[in-house]
DNA sequence: GAAAAGTTTGTTGTATACAACCTGCATGGA
DNA sequence: TCCATGCAGGTTGTATACAACAAACTTTTC
């Protein structure tokens, strides 16, 4: 899906929109019309139709059909549900890998994550929590099921977003990379069952902790966007 | 996704070259033309070209930038990946039932699929392969997860091209009633592992199948296509 | 005869025009 | 005071025009 420039104007739109849904620029339950986003892109309509068109299937907003877009809400509930799916596609992934299981990449992952080797600088940055979905995601491409992949990359476009909104202490960094190696660890035992445990205990942190943050983050961001006028 | 006519046109194009994608009379890796489909339909290229992105989205088609849209090749190794995934969404909604077992649906669910009364008018039929697949989804959707449900559609939509392809005969038709039952009962019998392993089972001999089935009716559907001629 | 360059045709990508429709407000009546 | 009707503004949905680009074909040259 996060193919190259694939049609310049009405891409750089969509990625643009996408971003701001992300980034909370783009606030939940707001409404956009094309004509304001053609205006403020200086372009026509249509890319800007072809984007937000794109998002709706995508599920980052949701078109009421003569009427306008509204992003998204973010709602608790629903993200707890998505980290459901993600258990289920994840936990397949790792059951998968009973057919032929990639030692060697695996192994290598494990190494990224050792936690004797932590990046004690990542704590706190954007960076850490693109490299812990980074891990999920290679992870399960290990299986060997490119689908199922693709699959979880939807999700986590689903929930990227509330997934960065907490900055992680160092703790939880180190907490991770442990909980990571440990997982690698399990499937290089062959302990695929030990494995899915693990990862199955791991998502479920990730998810309470979303819980959390969720609303406490949600409200901060709109008081910031309250003061700061209303971001034209 | 399967949303009520939400835009006249565009829509009907969209469920109208959906349904065409299939039942194959849009020939996989075949191309098409905004101005072809246009004219077809007689209407402009605009609810077309909106049709044919939501259906790329979807992963019906691909769009090659400037050159046009080729209907998604079936390829039969995707499709087992397709059922991978099928197999972690549902065995997930079925962990998932541990918070709250529903008991009365899930019954009412088993009543309907009792060997006992088996529908043995159906066999043959498509509306089987409808009821079939209209279990995997309720019974998912009694884990209390709608986005669960939401991704298990999603599949759904990419393999039932597959899945209809092959009628089932008199004994797999009662083979499906048995096994769906029984994974209701363990459900009943809060054996929910148990019920997953059926689960799992009944997943794989369907992928199993459609494996079988899919070369043989891929090349006999060509050959009917290029004897009728070109469908115009 | 083969390869390379120029041309031609066709298709998509974008801009704009117009029509249908929905929403909200104001006005009028009960 | 409350409800219904009509009007106005704004927004989307569709049609069409034009430009940019890609591929195929033809022509030319070696």
């Amino acid at each position: 899906m996060t193919e190259s420039p694939r049609k310049w104007t009405a891409d750089r739109i969509y990625q643009n929109l996408r971003q701001g849904i992300m980034n909370l620029e783009l606030y939940p339950g707001s409404r956009v019309t094309e004509t304001e986003l053609a205006q403020r892109f200086g372009v026509s309509r249509t890319p800007v139709r072809e984007a937000l068109q794109r998002l709706a299937v995508e599920g980052y907003l949701t078109i009421r059909p003569k009427h306008g877009c509204y992003i998204r809400q973010l709602d608790v509930f629903e993200l707890a549900e998505y980290y459901d799916v993600r258990v289920g596609l994840e936990l397949e992934s790792v059951a998968l890998m009973g057919k032929r299981i990639p030692y060697r990449e695996v192994a290598e992952l494990a190494e990224d994550w050792d936690p004797g080797r932590a990046g004690y600088g990542l704590e706190g940055t954007e960076s850490f929590k693109d490299a812990e979905e980074s891990f999920h995601i290679r992870l399960a491409g290990l299986c060997g099921n490119p689908v199922l992949v693709q699959y979880l990359k939807d999700v986590n476009n689903h929930i990227r977003i509330v997934r960065r909104l907490g900055l992680p202490d160092r703790d939880s960094v180190l907490k991770t990379y442990h909980e990571h190696y440990d997982i690698c660890q399990r499937i290089l035992a062959n302990d695929l069952d030990g494995a899915a445990t693990l990862l199955r205990a791991h998502i479920h942190e990730s998810q309470a902790k979303s819980r959390e943050v969720t609303l406490v983050q949600l409200e901060r961001r709109r008081q910031a966007l309250d003061q700061g006028s209303g971001a034209g």
